[in-house]
DNA sequence: GCGAACGGATTGTCTGTCAATCGGCTTGAC
DNA sequence: GTCAAGCCGATTGACAGACAATCCGTTCGC
């Protein structure tokens, strides 16, 4: 969407505090793999990179904390989280369930803006898919997962979502996973449209579970093959679908 | 149990930093209702309460704040967290995806010693319901949905499930409802139990599941009615199956 | 070669300071 | 009397500096 026509008031929104702003920039470094999973986060460093003293960064660095983020070991500091292949099964478990009924809620309460928004998004990913444009790719998956989320009429588990997407994100960036574009993935996200639009909510929980545990398998497979024998050979980018 | 038989090889288990006895000292003055939901948490009076510095009050509070059981409003401060009842039914609805997904996790995964922890919290449970000791059950409860928890062998579902769990005690700090001692409710947890110890892991999803249904149910009606037009007068004790 | 002691680096925490901001109170106008 | 404007105290947000506690890698001694 362009950014002027947002019903949002404030057009420029900065945080209101410091820390929240060094809080989206750590969150952002994390997410990027500027800083990789496993990276010690030195306070002092994170100071002059920045540019604000000590007591922003450990603040903001708690909500990282407690957001899963990050992994602070007393008088050891701070360090990016790493995920083992068992975690990351379970995180697609819950974000399989969650996803499932955010999908059910979305179904029921849409209204005519939030499935066209879906729509759209939906549309962005066809083209990435397409041109083979990854960095569109993951772009426009984010976009279909927020729409879903917003729309599902629960913040709790858009909240929750929304911290299990940043971790299962550290995944993509510890492995290099790309976000997939199989034409399987494209079938089951037209089946969670069709579902939802037709106001199915179960179908659409369960299209939308599938997709997950689709996407985990994938995931899960290829993750268990990389933490082989062979550790640190030369990573090749992989293709996974998210 | 005694506390002396634990497992654990820490007996005196000091939190290896002050931030994190604070984070406790304040979740618990939270839970326990010493600190009203709504009530502003003025950082000098925590410091002289609790005897730290600054630093720490402040950064246990963002720890609270991601927890969501603090709210902290820029250039205000932070003030314990209500719950509309909006909030509270959406609490809910996650809370029954996720104990029934924890309840079929545990049926599926679960050794002896677990199933015995939990036969032993229900019998606590029966014995607080016969005594009508309300300060039981609710400790009888929370060790029921802990064990539950641990055993469910999917680490984000238990953090998840604690956090909600310690916002719903919001709800019940706030509108004074007692742990309830219904027929049904013991009814719902024998039907758990039998579930989950016959392994059948759908059916201890929809045991749990419907479980706290019935609490919302409850608790929802309890609260719908009390926030009608007279907010703050002489509130009666309430019982509410959590 | 292995254990113990040492030293640098980093964190955890405190104190003090200062500007920015908020909310209530007073003041004043109508 | 009511409402708006403005002022003032209280509180937070953020910084700098300091210091003990702790950890980790290294070196030393055996």
């Amino acid at each position: 969407m362009v950014p002027k026509m947002s019903d949002d008031l404030q057009v420029v929104r900065q945080a209101a505090t410091l820390r929240r702003q060094v809080e989206d920039k750590l969150r952002g470094a994390i997410a990027s793999g500027r800083f990789q999973p496993g990276q010690r986060l030195v306070e002092r460093e994170l100071c002059e990179l920045i540019g604000v003293g000590r007591t922003s960064i450990r603040e903001a660095l708690r909500q990282l904390e407690a957001e899963g983020l990050v992994l602070t070991i007393p008088h050891r500091g701070p360090a990016v989280s790493t995920i083992t292949s068992a975690e990351a099964g379970e995180l697609y478990a819950v974000r399989a369930l969650l996803e499932g009924d955010a999908g059910k809620g979305f179904a029921r309460h849409h209204d005519g803006a939030q499935l066209l928004a879906l729509q759209n998004s939906i549309a962005l990913i066809k083209r990435a898919a397409e041109q083979t444009d990854q960095g569109l790719m993951l772009e426009a998956k984010t976009a279909f997962y927020q729409v879903l989320m917003d729309g599902c009429g629960n913040r709790f588990i858009k909240q929750f979502l929304m911290t299990i997407h940043n971790r299962v994100n550290l995944l993509r960036v510890k492995s290099m996973m790309e976000p997939g574009r199989s034409v399987h993935s494209l079938a089951e996200i037209n089946e969670i449209y069709e579902a939802v639009a037709a106001r199915d909510g179960d179908r659409a929980a369960v299209a939308c579970s599938n997709h997950i545990r689709a996407a985990a398998a994938i995931a899960l497979r290829m993750l268990g093959s990389e933490q082989g024998p062979t550790p640190n050979i030369a990573k090749k980018k992989k293709t996974v679908v998210v």
